[in-house]
DNA sequence: ATCGTCTATCGTCGATTTACGATGAATGAT
DNA sequence: ATCATTCATCGTAAATCGACGATAGACGAT
């Protein structure tokens, strides 16, 4: 549902996250807890927000466990959020004086 | 911010309210309750959060309140959303083998 | 085999959210 | 003046969230 996808991207630390993983491939969990003021299991639950939501893919690697942006599932809500502005910008036509 | 923005986008409830008001002009509150299966004071609650994050705008008049999209607001958060999406869907550029 | 590193999960606390009924203020109708 | 309608707000209860420390499992290095 549209709803629960913006309800992940709708807290700060999680748009940040999501910023920090963009551009690269396989970002584990401790670079981003490094460059953030958070308790690594804060930053562990972040992101498993967002792995429930779809936004991001996660593939443990060795000892570690490697994310990425799942571009699909950010188009797709993209074309969802087309959807919404397109509707609710729509004219009226019942305004003209 | 944005992610208050999208804050009171993230609850399925006020997503239909907003699509309930775009394109009327003018729509009061009870229309909405009378469409939907929540309390009075739900609804009023909903339509709080979205004109506090400055989605809505709303104009006391006589017994009434009438609720609007505030267009201005929608299409600044769909410039952000933009920015969103084009910083996440970056090609990286690393990823040629 | 032992130790350090990386990460997920558990338990917990306080804060926030969501929903409702009750109430009250303002308006409109009779 | 009385009464009904419309809406915002208050109080409240249950659920969820956000943050943390502690812990445990898995892996890598020695």
């Amino acid at each position: 549902m549209l709803a629960e996808r913006l309800r992940a991207l709708s807290h700060p630390v999680r748009l940040k996250v999501l910023m920090r993983i963009a551009g690269r491939e396989r970002c584990p969990c401790g670079d981003i807890v490094r460059e953030m003021p958070k308790a690594q299991s804060t930053v562990s639950q972040h992101l498993k927000v967002l792995v429930e939501a779809g936004l991001l893919e996660c593939a443990p690697e060795g000892q570690r466990t490697h994310y990425h942006i799942n571009r699909e599932a950010i188009a797709a809500l993209r074309t969802e959020m087309d959807v919404l502005f397109a509707a609710v910008m729509s004219d009226t036509e019942q305004e003209k004086s």
